[in-house]
DNA sequence: GTTGCTGCAAATGATTTGCAAGATA
DNA sequence: TATCTTGCAAATCATTTGCAGCAAC
């Protein structure tokens, strides 16, 4: 399902659409940034990229993600330390984040009765949700040892 | 439970840990802000402070809002429209927000089950949940309607 | 050849800060 | 009097943009 044809479609009607030309840098971008399926700041991507392709510039990598985000295969996240970061599209749809307050770790997970009992509310309320973010704070278990050993 | 004396003694308190001194200008705004008791953008609350004391400057609503966000009395929070707002934090901590993608409308709500699903989720990856945050996105029934309108 | 892409430097917008003058303890 | 608070303007930080030169079509 990953990264599957829908992406590289999406992006080509996209380039149509808008009369965009194919360029090296950018697809290097976009196509680094679809293959790691992770999350990033715009900084940690350009650093990355920088080691391999030193010539490529922080407004290029803005303007790849803008056009990402755009397109719908990138989403803006900014958790409690209001950073933006991006992530992959496929991966924000429906998944929440657990997020470790000392380490910064963030793990994603999945889970259908949460998504349900969401609707439901939803519903309450008179509102029909598309999309939906959900970040639970705290101490993963390295953290919460390491806490305790500094106590002793 | 809202609003408590907890609230003015957590005020106390910081006051006295930091050796600061009470100041007509600086009061206003976090009893403005309280006594409120709901979502601001720094402009929002700007704004409707200046309609009753014009001579509040941005800065000191800047640093008011950050007293109570280091106190612990106000949240930052950050919607998908990348604004940055400010809620009081009692609110912060036991639910979630609806947010209308058309009219921006934001509404509250509660759900034990989720919370309690929540923390399960979380076990099972070896968190530990000190907070958590909620948004979904959609349309309310208002413009659902008005979209409808617009279509026939 | 026309139009899009890129890097750079400059612009922007939100937020923070230095400082001199005023307020509180 | 000593220290905190304030407003202002300047600084800062992330992000965006204008433009001249290069690259794709």
């Amino acid at each position: 399902m990953r990264n599957s044809d829908s992406t590289w479609q999406r992006l080509t009607e996209h380039k149509s659409k808008h009369g965009l030309k194919t360029s090296g840098k950018r697809s290097f971008v976009i196509n680094y940034f679809i293959e790691a399926d992770r999350h990033f700041t715009v900084e940690e991507l350009y650093d990355e990229i920088k080691k391999i392709r030193p010539k490529i510039s922080y407004s290029t990598v803005y303007r790849a993600l803008r056009l990402l985000t755009h397109c719908g295969l990138a989403y803006e996240c900014t958790f409690a330390d209001a950073v933006v970061r991006y992530e992959p599209a496929h991966q924000a749809e429906h998944h929440g984040h657990l997020i470790c307050r000392r380490c910064g770790k963030i793990i994603e997970f999945e889970n259908d009765k949460i998504e349900r009992l969401q609707k439901n509310v939803a519903r309450k309320y008179g509102f029909r949700v598309s999309t939906h973010k959900l970040e639970l704070y705290g101490l993963c278990k390295k953290c919460r040892e390491a806490n305790k050993e500094r106590r002793q």
